[in-house]
DNA sequence: GCATTACATACTTGAAGGAGTATATACTCC
DNA sequence: GGAGTATATACTCCTTCAAGTATGTAATGC
């Protein structure tokens, strides 16, 4: 079943990070990396199953790669900013998130990212 | 975290088919080991899941184990309308149940279920 | 109290999946 | 075209978990 592997997707809490990042707008992947502070390895493999689920979709900007939430929103999604509410560790990241140098994202045309 | 617990419960084909099950009202056991056709341990386990995370909750009368959504209906739950709506299985299932005489349950009296 | 019905749990096995490490690919700038 | 930056994939190990089977427990009726 689709929603089930869309719900697999979901449920870990790397990947549900890197969501609740996303809920706020398209984001480079050196963001998550400095939000979340895991391996680059791990971020990339974890976006990979958001992506081939069908849950996020991913744009080449030169050097970076972009990831926002797939539209329309999966059901899936449907409770994703309910549990950034009661979720300690989300909402940790999207304050981090919004403490964070974003000038350097691609749409800004910097150089180097992060 | 809480929210990923209960998004595992929800990532498996068997608990999503209960839990659509559910959305009409609550259900005894032997209800959803008619409509799904699975042997009664799996049914049995799998709810045993949902209630230990917090999805459903159960209440005995008689012979009989009530099961049904737990209010309030926790973030995870949020688009399982539209799953249903979404998923040929779950729309099957939903229909099979309707047909199903439910004169059994123990609300109505009956002496044996099913 | 014993048989029957209804449901839960323990145990084993096999498959899926997450983490770490190493390596590969894509792009840019000089 | 080579160095540096940014991201993706391959591979191994280890843990988690679903399914099947068997057995346990709880309530009812005689």
């Amino acid at each position: 079943m689709q929603s089930v592997r869309q719900l697999q997707a979901l449920a870990d809490p790397t990947r549900l990070r890197l969501l609740a990042l996303m809920w706020a707008g398209p984001l480079c992947v050196c963001h998550f990396q400095t939000v979340l502070g895991e391996p680059q390895a791990k971020i990339s493999k974890h976006l990979a199953v958001l992506r081939t689920r069908g849950l996020v979709k991913a744009k080449r900007d030169g050097r970076w790669m972009v990831y926002a939430l797939a539209e329309p929103a999966p059901a899936a999604l449907a409770g994703l900013a309910e549990m950034v509410e009661g979720e300690a560790q989300l909402r940790r990241d999207r304050a981090k998130l919004a403490r964070l140098d974003l000038s350097c994202s691609p749409a800004a045309g910097a150089r180097r990212c992060c």
